[in-house]
DNA sequence: GAAATATGTGAGCAGTTGTTCATATGCTAG
DNA sequence: CTAGCATATGAACAACTGCTCACATATTTC
């Protein structure tokens, strides 16, 4: 069965609004928006990039600290971070040979904060 | 190359405790919280996903109504309500044939409301 | 310049995900 | 009881992810 917001009659959509978090999300987003918050959390739901976030909690880390904390290959956390850049979840600024990476704004730190509330409680 | 915590010299951690975010997250969380941190992020990671809790947002809607609003069928959303349920986004009751879901808590509004305001910044 | 170090990247493979199709369950109406 | 509707679920297949390996790039040191 195939419904569409169009078709008539059973199982119909009523909209009730009364809600708080209705203002923050009003409407219905662009799908453009949709798609680019979905690839967001994607790059979130991976325990190894959940980590290398965490470790950058308030502080600057390089790449291999990143590598050691993690307990993943240099390799694979340059692959991770590439991926957390292009989301703008970190950020690096590059000294000499080291790059330093940080949690790019205060989103990430309150997804992160907000999400382990969730699974905890 | 590989690094790891014990090992001596280059590139060595040194940690700085400065932050705010740091007191939400203190220290290392637990495997088993990052792991269900890590899917439940992989739940969020869909745009299906997200159109069905941008769909609840305020209210309670039927199966059918979110296979309408989502644009997928109704074997796929009910799917996607299991996976939904199984990490509590979500939450339903069960009046006659009919089930309406709703989101599950405040959590689900916060993520989602910041997750969208990061990706339209 | 050559060697060493820190990081970035492409290819490829094993494991996972999202959808559809078919079918099952459970409630309701006639 | 039988037909019909709302929802749930198992199987299966194409598409995608996360890791490692091999190698590239860039900077420092000697």
């Amino acid at each position: 069965m195939t419904h569409t917001l169009t078709e008539d009659g059973l199982c119909e959509v009523d909209l009730v609004d009364e809600d708080v978090v209705r203002d923050a999300m009003s409407g219905r987003a662009a799908d453009q928006d949709v798609d680019r918050l979905a690839e967001t959390f994607q790059v979130l739901a991976s325990p190894t990039r959940l980590r290398i976030l965490e470790a950058l909690a308030g502080r600057e880390l390089c790449v291999c600290d990143l590598a050691a904390l993690a307990g993943v290959s240099q390799s694979a956390v340059s692959h991770h971070l590439r991926m957390m850049r292009a989301l703008r979840l970190v950020r690096y600024r590059k000294e000499s040979r080291m790059a330093y990476y940080r949690l790019d704004d205060d989103h990430i730190g309150v997804l992160l904060a907000t999400g382990l509330e969730h699974v905890r409680e």
